[in-house]
DNA sequence: ATGAAGATGAAT
DNA sequence: TTCATCTTCATC
């Protein structure tokens, strides 16, 4: 346990519905949890409305539909038909950006995230957009709901912390401000952050 | 109706 | 580098 003033604010659904590259710096070193299982938020990515390679681009469809919604929503898609991915939605209704989280460091129930991935390094439990959500239980059922209530629970860092950035993973669309966050020196990132630009 | 591609991960 | 696996969306 830490000392007395060092309880960490709730990060409530307004915290998103701003720029989405802002929320991504401040979601560096946050913490998020789903039903009590999670950890400290190492990695996420911006897609922005203006990106060719965001999946609200070419506009509203079923499955991107959330992201139209209003901020401070859960946007979960399937990727790849095998594995879910998690964003957070950014802006107003009718602006579709979202924070796709990429990676985080497991601190609390290490053993249930364990169980769910089948292996017990603490370093492959959650470091990829799909471990994650493997490994927090996360699929299309939490597509849509709120951030701020159950089974979510974010909060903001209680400290500094140094960010990373460099170009996303898996993107080959050129995109001009798109960019992957990270928590320099972190042993959670799903990749390295070798070639900043 | 049909098909191609995809914001990945694990194995080879 | 390959492939598993399947939904989504655009096109025919």
């Amino acid at each position: 346990m830490r000392g007395s003033g060092s309880a960490r604010a709730v990060i409530e659904r307004d915290f998103f519905d701003r720029d989405v590259h802002e929320v991504c710096r401040e979601l560096i070193g946050a913490e998020l949890y789903v039903d009590g299982v999670g950890g400290r938020i190492v990695e996420v990515e911006a897609y922005d409305h203006e990106d060719p390679a965001a999946h609200g681009y070419r506009g509203r469809t079923e499955r991107n539909a959330v992201m139209f919604g209003p901020a401070g929503h859960a946007y979960v898609y399937r990727s790849y038909g095998i594995h879910w991915c998690l964003n957070f939605v950014c802006e107003g209704e009718g602006v579709a950006d979202a924070v796709l989280v990429r990676a985080l460091e497991p601190t609390r129930g290490l053993e249930t995230m364990a169980e769910r991935r089948g292996l017990d390094d603490p370093r492959l439990l959650a470091s990829g957009p799909g471990r994650l959500c493997q490994a927090l239980a996360i699929t299309r059922a939490e597509d849509g709901l709120p951030l701020d209530r159950p089974p979510f629970e974010l909060r903001e860092r209680a400290t500094p912390v140094e960010i990373v950035q460099g170009p996303r993973i898996g993107i080959t669309k050129a995109a001009e401000r798109p960019w992957r966050y990270g928590l320099a020196g972190s042993r959670f990132l799903s990749r390295p952050f070798s070639e900043p630009r």
